[in-house]
DNA sequence: TTGAAAGCGCTAACAT
DNA sequence: ATGTTAGCGCTTTCAA
């Protein structure tokens, strides 16, 4: 191709890579590429130089946070000319093991995920060969990683004394999987609360311990067949308020009316059901901004060696699914 | 590194691609690989060798047709062990032409993308340099490109034929951009349909012609301004059914009692909303099943040179938004 | 089965 | 400003 336009492999280079050449060369490479139909090899380039402008993005799925950290981050590292390349590995540590070798091996700027207890060895790998990570929403401790978390035990804190101060003392929690940071911080932010307010901690109100919408389902199930049920309901995440709106549905509890409803996560169907359900709402966009901080400090070298935390401040959105309890209002 | 094992490059790159060896040297390149930390480097494999093991998927976002598709999509392609790398344009021409410069650049095994026709040129770039594309969800003509579609048509005239079977007669319809085919084709439904049933078509009962929310809302306002408003609503996706929600609830419009609503596209919120909405469902994990045969057709070198059009079945989902109109009940 | 060596497309250092 | 050349890490001949 050099060839073609009689100039050295040496001016293509410089020409391609905005360096200013000779207006006579410049038009006979630019007919050569032309006429070539020459396209960039991306890989010669990232072995020459080492370095590839991309930063992996690994998530479970595409939740509405997710989704919505995910639009943040591209935009804010597509200013800078990074590629954000996201793979979805289903919460498989096998898949997601694979996909940290891959991102590895193709030696990506930077590979933001979720911490994730089973791929430790992969992350330290990682890390050892000069690739920063950076864990969002759920933590792995005593890992050399950079990290952005909601402030999530404060803010499921002050979300249950909400219930609390509506006169609610029957709360139920249902929770996350609880071999993670996320779920363990949000059911302690809920005992903070009722510690809080004197009221005794009551095992029986808590119920559920995974993400799955159909075990949340049989946790309310549970919950609402004791001899004194709750009044209100905090759950961990939407998916979870999603199975207690549907069993409430089924067996015509009033949301709000007759037993209140808080989740965590602000996601649309929130605000479109009527009664709207009161929700903890994580500013993703604001997530999304630290963690291009981050990963943006590590490429240009800013970034000092010590991990960086950045806890981020998430508030209430009060809708019409929290009311005082029954016969108190 | 093959140094440290004390055998030659060639053995130890036989040995990583599963070429058997002798045991000795096994053990000692085992070794070598632990001490050096040693890690493949994609970038140099990908350049000698000329394959990638990556596929492209582009969307404008991540809503809920196209993360059920990428699901399906990501599955399928593991097992035959390439990577999908998906990277989210936000409807932007140029991001999106960056995007397919840089994935070319890269050599992925394909690329998968709803058709947009401002990147014309860099699909036909991708396909001459012997990188198939496939399109899914909306199509841009005179490509010569793999395609995989829902029928849009068929299954709007249906859904409006289910309108009309109930009664209806003035059904008015919200639209998608219609510079699309996916909008194009499912007005066209609808104007099928109201022909087949022999109702004139009016004018005034179409709206909309984009697929952004707030346009669907001030459409729903106009249509249901008219002297004779429609009894009936068909939209050509589930964001501009949610804005037709909203006004029906902010003017005590009683879905499906006092309008009925038919919309495009299945999803959890239609599924969850009393009373729910009736829907047309795209077989999501058929057309990602369909695109990774496609693409796993070209890798290995199967797929015949002539472009291959793949039409898939819809079906329609009935709730309680769809009921006879008023007084005819 | 293995070692030696060539070469993939590119960048960067050196020389001019 | 430009030509020349070495070499990035890998695979793949060719010989042995």
């Amino acid at each position: 191709m050099a060839r073609h336009a009689n100039v050295s492999v040496g001016t293509v280079s410089r020409y391609l890579n905005g360096i200013i050449i000779r207006q006579t060369k410049r038009e006979a490479i630019d007919k050569a590429i032309a006429a070539l139909h020459y396209n960039r090899n991306a890989a010669a380039k990232a072995m020459r130089t080492e370095r590839t402008n991309m930063v992996a993005l690994l998530v479970p799925d595409y939740d509405e946070f997710f989704a919505e950290v995910l639009a943040s981050l591209t935009r804010n590292l597509a200013d800078e000319g990074q590629v954000l390349l996201t793979h979805k590995h289903e919460g498989d540590p096998k898949t997601l093991a694979m996909a940290m070798e891959f991102f590895q091996n193709h030696r990506v700027n930077a590979v933001v995920t979720p911490g994730v207890s089973e791929v430790r060895t992969q992350v330290e790998a990682l890390v050892e060969h000069g690739i920063p990570v950076v864990f969002f929403n759920n933590d792995v401790p005593y890992l050399k990683v950079d990290r952005v978390f909601a402030r999530n035990r404060d803010i499921s804190r002050r979300a249950v004394r909400h219930l609390i101060d509506l006169g609610h003392r029957r709360i139920g929690h249902i929770s996350g999987g609880m071999r993670e940071t996320t779920a363990q911080d949000r059911q302690a932010g809920y005992s903070d609360a009722l510690r809080d307010a004197d009221i005794p901690l009551n095992p029986n109100y808590i119920a559920g311990a995974s993400w799955k919408r159909q075990d949340a389902y049989s946790a309310i199930e549970r919950l609402m067949q004791l001899d004194e049920p709750p009044t209100a309901i905090f759950t961990a995440t939407y998916v979870l308020a999603l199975a207690v709106i549907d069993y409430f549905r089924e067996h015509d509890i009033a949301l709000g009316k007759d037993v209140s409803l808080l989740s965590f996560d602000d996601v649309e169907i929130f605000r479109q059901m009527s009664p709207g359900v009161t929700a903890i709402a994580q500013p993703t966009t604001a997530i999304g901004q630290a963690i291009s901080e981050i990963v943006l400090g590590h490429i240009n070298g800013i970034q000092r060696i010590a991990p960086r935390t950045v806890t981020i401040d998430c508030s209430i959105i009060l809708r019409q699914s929290t009311r005082p309890p029954r016969g108190n209002g």
